[in-house]
DNA sequence: TACATAATTGAAAGCGCTTTGGGTGCCATT
DNA sequence: AATGGCACCCAAAGCGCTTTCAATTATGTA
C-alpha cells in the first residue's frame, strides 16, 4: 500500500492525503478524519526512504560503533545508548549505527554523514586532539560530542562531565584523610577523560607538594581483569600506595579482589575512590565494602544529548552548545584515614 | 555532489556512471577508471535514500531496542551488537536501531519493517509464546531470532544455544560430586532461556529422584545486585543448598560476595556453576576462585546471525535455518565435592 | 563489401513521497 | 452584478538513484 493507492481508494489526490497525514491546516477536518480512518484500516505506512528523499530529513541520528574481531565491547556503550534511546523513542527517531574499524572511524563518520541516512551525528570516546573534530566541523550537519578533545579549541558542541574536577575533589578528600601515597587506575592513555582525570589528581597533589609517580599510574581498558592486574602491580611496589583513584567501578571490582587476596582491608589499609557511571549492573553502594565514588549517570548524558540533537534537527528552540556537568562525590566505606606508617 | 553533476562533469550519462560504480560488466574499463578517479577527487557518495528508493534494498538490518526510563540496559546487548557489527562492517551494512517501549515491541517491530528502512530483522530476548513470532512470520522479510520461543512451533529461523543441555550437564556434574541440595539463580521467568535452563536442572535432578524446591529458585534481572540478594536468601534457608546454578557471570559476582560475607568458602562449602557469555569485562578464569562455567560466546552468535541475515539479503547461498549450539562445560575451582552433612 | 554481432553508451521511466503553484467553488463586500 | 477573499483540493515537478529499452559504434564473418 502506497500513497497513490491510498489516495485512489479515497478518491482524493496524493497531495491532500499527504497533507492530511502531515497535519497541514488547509485540509478539511472531515477529510482528514476520513484519511486517518483509512490509514487505520489499511495499515498504510509512508515509505521512509521516499519521505527522506523528498524532505531531506531522515528522522535519525547516526553514530559509528568501533568494532573489530579483537575489539572489546564496552558496558558503557550500552548504557549510554539506552539513554539516547529513551529520548529518541519520544520523538520517533531512530539510530543508524555504522560499525567501523577503529582505525577507520573518521572515514566511517564521513560516509555516514554523506550517505543521507542521518540528520545528525553523535561521537564519543574522544581522544586528545581528536581527528574527528575537524571533520565534523567541515560537515554542516548538526552534531554533539560526548566528552571533549584535550588540546583542541573548545568551539564545538559538547556535553562533558567535569572529569578534572571530579578527580581533583576525590584526591583532596584522600589528602585530608592523611594519605600521601597515591595511585591512579585510569582508562587508555589517549582518551580525553583519562587525561583530564590524571590532571585533576596531579594538581590536587601538587598543592601539597606531592607528585604522582609514573609507576603509580596505569592506563588500561576498564575491565575487571585489568583492574586486578593493575592493583596487583601497585601492591608490589616498595612504597605501597594507600590511596587509589580508579576510573571505573568495573575496574574497581578487580582491584578490590586484588586487595582482598593480598589480605588487606579496603577502607583501612587501602582507600579507594572510583568513578561511577551508574551502571545498572553494578551498584557501588552494595559492594561488600560500599564504594566511595564520583558519580555522574551516563544514561542521563545520553538522554540529554539526544534531546539536543533531536531538538536541533527539529529546530525546536536553541540549546546551549556546551555543557559541563559536575559530578557528585559520594563518601562510603571504601575510604578511611591513612594507616599509620609501617 | 550528486550523480547528475558527476556525470556532467565527466561528460557521461548518469546511466553509465551508475553502472561503472556498481560494477556492471557492460562498461569500458577505461571509462570505469575515469569514473572511479572522479569519485575519488570529488568525494562523491551516492545518496542512500535514493538508492534505497530505486532498488528497494537498504543495506541495513533492523532491530528494536527495548528502552524506557526505568528499563535496565544490558551488558549482553552491547556484546552481541559488537558481534553483529563485526560482520556487518565487512559488507558495508549498518543497523537501524529503533528504540521502543518494552510494551510496544510488536508494534515497533512492524513499524520498522514497513518503514522500508531495513532489509532484514533481528530479534532477541525471546519469551515463551513470544508474540513477535506470528508477526514476523506474516511479514515476508528475512529475519533471524536469537534464542527460541518456548511453546511455539519450531518453524522459524533461529540461532540458539542448548540452554537445557548446558544446565542439565552442569547439574549432573554437581550430582556426581555428591551434591543433593540445589538452587538456581535464573533470569526473568518469562524468558525462553530461563525456562529451558530450569528444565535442564529439573530433569537432571529428576533422574536421581530429586526435585528443585520453589524457594530454591530465583528469577531476577541478571545483575550483580540481584545476585547478592538471591544468594543471601538461599543461604538463610533452613536446608541451605550447597550447589548453585547461575544464569550469568555478572549475577555470580554478587552471589560470590554473599558467600564470602557469610564466611563460607566457594568451591568447598558452596559449589557454583554459572553460564558464561564470554563478556570481555568479566573473565571467570580470573575470579578469585576461578569459576566453573557453561560457556558460549555471545559475540560469536552475533557474528553468525549477521552472516545469515546479510547472506540472505544478498542472496548469497542458502543458510541453515535453525542452529542449536552446544555449550562447553569448563570445570574450574568453584565446584568441589559436597561438604559432609553438618 | 555487406551484414550480423558484440561492446558501449544514453534517454527516459520509474521508486513513493513532499511541495509549489495553480484552480474551483462559495461567501461576504462593494 | 462584479469583486475579492477563503477554504479546499489537485496536477505536476521534483528529490537522486537504478534499470529498461534503444541507439550508436566497433568488431568479426561471409
Amino acid at each position: 500500500m502506497n500513497l497513490k493507492q491510498l489516495s485512489e481508494l479515497l478518491g482524493l489526490s496524493q497531495t491532500t492525503v499527504s497533507r492530511a497525514l502531515n497535519g497541514y491546516p488547509e485540509v478539511n477536518e472531515a477529510t482528514r478524519e476520513r484519511v486517518l480512518q483509512a490509514v487505520k484500516e489499511t495499515g498504510y505506512r509512508p515509505n521512509k526512504a521516499a519521505q527522506r528523499l523528498a524532505t531531506g530529513k531522515a528522522g535519525s541520528i547516526g553514530l559509528v560503533m568501533p568494532t573489530a574481531p579483537g575489539h572489546q565491547s564496552d558496558v558503557h556503550f550500552g548504557e549510554f545508548l539506552a539513554g539516547l534511546g529513551e529520548e529518541a523513542v519520544r520523538h520517533d527517531f531512530h539510530f543508524v549505527i555504522m560499525p567501523a574499524d577503529p582505525d577507520d572511524e573518521v572515514a566511517a563518520l564521513r560516509r555516514l554523514a554523506i550517505s543521507g541516512n542521518v540528520d545528525a551525528l553523535f561521537v564519543a570516546y574522544m581522544r586528545g586532539h581528536d581527528p574527528r573534530l575537524p571533520m565534523l566541523k567541515s560537515l554542516s550537519m548538526p552534531y554533539v560530542v560526548h566528552g571533549r578533545s584535550f588540546g583542541a579549541e573548545l568551539d564545538y558542541p559538547y556535553l562533558d562531565i567535569d572529569n578534572e574536577g571530579a578527580f581533583y575533589d576525590a584526591t583532596r578528600l584522600l589528602l585530608q584523610l592523611g594519605h600521601t601515597r597515591f595511585a591512579l587506575m585510569n582508562g587508555q592513555v589517549h582518551l580525553d577523560f583519562a587525561i583530564r582525570r590524571k590532571n585533576g589528581v596531579i594538581s590536587a597533589l601538587a598543592e601539597r607538594g606531592l607528585v604522582l609517580e609514573e609507576d603509580c599510574i596505569s592506563h588500561t581498558l576498564m575491565t575487571d581483569e585489568q583492574g586486578l592486574l593493575a592493583m596487583e602491580r601497585f601492591l608490589q611496589l616498595p612504597q605501597r600506595p594507600t590511596a587509589i583513584l580508579c576510573s571505573s567501578t568495573v575496574m574497581a571490582l578487580g582491584a578490590i579482589r586484588a586487595v582482598n587476596q593480598a589480605g588487606l582491608r579496603l577502607g583501612e589499609d587501602i582507600s579507594l575512590i572510583a568513578h561511577d557511571d551508574v551502571l545498572p549492573l553494578l551498584k557501588p553502594e552494595s559492594f561488600s565494602v560500599p564504594l566511595t565514588t564520583t558519580r555522574s549517570a551516563l544514561r542521563a548524558a545520553g538522554v540529554r544529548i539526544a534531546q539536543r540533537l533531536i531538538g536541533t534537527v527539529k529546530q525546536a528552540g536553541p540549546f546551549p552548545d556546551q555543557e559541563l556537568w559536575k559530578t557528585e562525590l559520594i563518601v562510603r566505606a571504601s575510604t578511611g584515614p591513612a594507616p599509620q606508617q609501617p
